[in-house]
DNA sequence: CCACTACATGAATCAGGGG
DNA sequence: TCCCCTGATTCATGTAGTG
């Protein structure tokens, strides 16, 4: 069974660690296959940074090197690709991956995972909801970072707690536009002078919405850009496992000492508001086994259309045998139909959806 | 002195005309460094499957155009280089562009003007206030699509009327992600059939802010797809001068007539972009997001019910689970229950509602 | 003319399991 | 791998129709 040898890698993993060195070369020192969801916010300006490697781990001396415009993106674009690379062969055939960036490498980054075969699911926009103004006053105001989340593949069976992220959201479906502060107060890590401890430290609600919706508790999620850590906090809160790669010594010691104090929710909290996909199916035909539905019973839909139940489960209506679903399809003149709350039923006088003995039926069986 | 010959090309410019034909080899005909602005809405190469159907069962229109069609990356990152390149050949030193598109096609298309030596501005976001929803549930509503804003190349003095957008915005400098309706109603054109004349027709709105913020009254504007001349109409109306490209005969048709109405200064176009500012709607989740609130804390009525929060920003108590408002609606056994100030949480040993912690959210937003 | 309901629709890479 | 079947899934607007 593979069942052994999934096992065993994830046994290998270095969980909720942070690995020391460059990113690359840590991803593929790990076994392929293994994450299930990858977190990245990588160097963007690589005029400025001095944390910019080639995929040979040479280091680009940005600051005294004359590239023209083309070299230097080439440059990037390397590094882009070894990093994604490296990427996508750590994720599980059903895991996916988040980027986030500005203009300066957003564009970049979201050609080179097309390139690659990721599939992209969305463009997510984080607008920021008290951004620094441009002071001069030659542009707009930079308001927002964009996130883009891919599967590692098309057709993927991709994460996504669709229930969860609209409880999350009052109700409402989750739009692709996130309204959430900078990271800033008591959240933003300070070093020993006061100053901040990074740069481009992420809000930890970014992390939240992202794990809550995208991830499951037990789940595997790699940071190659660990930064201060604010992916391994969210993750350890929500019962994830993080592995974290950062390879400046002193945002891993500050990693170090905000996890150390991070403590996991309640279990029970982090049971988050399910998919009626995820309940166990119910054969329409165990209702008139059970004697719920007898044979000879007529259902009625909400607009008046019959059909007349049958011993074997299925119904006939308008000259026409089969399923719930197909019958009601025909009906409607539809391509699909769901049965279960298109045909309704008389009890006690009043006219119910066939659905509740269904749920009647998952009741027990949760008990 | 370049005036004498940059008058001529000017006259030359067939201005406040639809040109027939192929954008790249229209653009190749015109006059070098001749255009202030460029407006483009390529195609976006959308990939569509098959189907798609709402839970009413009613089809979605998808666009399935001809001109939407590309057999792949390749070949569309060739069209992209040639009209970038055709664009950037007519843009005057000082010239500037627009592009808009989705993630099918942003990034493609971002990365392909940076390699061109276009210099990148803002990228700047559309946030739909009305989309189409996500009907599956299988991912984030695409409730945005993306603007990106590019002067012919770095140190260019680019025009940003800057006082002019910031008089737009209630007096607050403008931010990179704006909200806009899509384009419905009144202003939606039909053809004869009263179907849509044009599957992806942009808003004035958008153009409106575009023209009003980044070109002067008697500047040239081009729009290479020009559709049904949604930029040749705002053109007019703000006292620009536009050439449109496009090759397809009903839409040159529908956007002559559309054209011939408009008149210069329509006082009606400038109250579209009027702002109303209603109190912003808080979802309960957000706390939970932010941090205000932790998974497995308990909150606590005033007549002593209690219910604890989940990861999703829903509550359990009671064995309930559901939003603040339900399960304080099932543990009163009322018919509704407005859980912002039903539930209290204690802090600095007082115990204060839940609405503190919205408040503060609202006061964050209104800055 | 107003209030109310019903219906239509928008740049969309929109399912998953069993046989 | 393909085919077949079950059955899950929507928000904001604008317009037309009814009373």
């Amino acid at each position: 069974m593979t069942k052994t040898k999934t096992d065993k890698s994830v046994t290998a993993l270095p969980l909720n660690t942070i690995l020391d060195g460059d990113c690359i070369e840590a991803m593929n020192a790990l076994p392929a296959n293994s994450i299930d969801l990858i977190f990245a916010d990588p160097p963007y300006n690589l005029q400025l940074r001095g944390d910019l490697h080639r995929p040979d781990n040479s280091r680009v001396d940005a600051v005294d090197d004359h590239w023209d415009q083309f070299d230097s993106f080439k440059v990037y674009d390397q590094f882009t690709r070894a990093w994604l690379k490296a990427a996508r062969r750590l994720l599980k055939p059903d895991g996916a991956l988040w980027v986030i960036g500005s203009y300066h490498n957003v564009f970049r980054m979201g050609a080179e995972l097309q390139n690659q075969g990721y599939w992209i699911l969305n463009d997510v926009v984080w607008r920021k909801s008290n951004p620094m103004p441009n002071f001069r006053g030659k542009r707009f105001t930079n308001a927002h970072e964009t996130l883009i989340w891919a599967s590692k593949s098309e057709g993927a069976k991709y994460t996504f707690n669709y229930e969860a992220l609209k409880a999350l959201n009052d109700g409402v479906q989750m739009r692709s536009d996130w309204v959430i502060p900078i990271c800033n107060g008591g959240e933003r890590l300070k070093d020993e002078n006061g100053d901040k401890a990074h740069p481009t430290q992420k809000p930890e609600a970014l992390l939240h919405r992202i794990l809550v919706g995208t991830t499951n508790p037990g789940d595997v999620v790699l940071d190659p850009f660990f930064g201060t850590g604010t992916t391994g906090a969210v993750a350890k809160m929500l019962g994830r496992d993080f592995i974290g790669i950062e390879r400046e010594e002193s945002y891993r010691k500050v990693a170090e000492k905000r996890l150390s104090r991070i403590r996991k929710f309640d279990k029970s909290a982090l049971e988050v508001t399910a998919s009626k996909r995820a309940e166990p199916r119910v054969p329409f035909g165990q209702l008139v086994e059970r004697g719920m539905l007898r044979p000879g019973e007529v259902l009625t839909s909400m607009n008046g259309k019959q059909a007349k139940v049958r011993a074997d489960g299925t119904l006939i209506g308008d000259g026409i045998k089969g399923s719930i679903h197909q019958v009601g399809a025909h009906l409607e003149g539809a391509p699909s139909c769901n049965g279960w709350t298109y045909w309704c039923i008389r009890r006690d006088g009043k006219s119910v959806p066939i659905d509740i003995f269904r749920q009647q039926i998952r009741a027990e069986m949760n008990n």
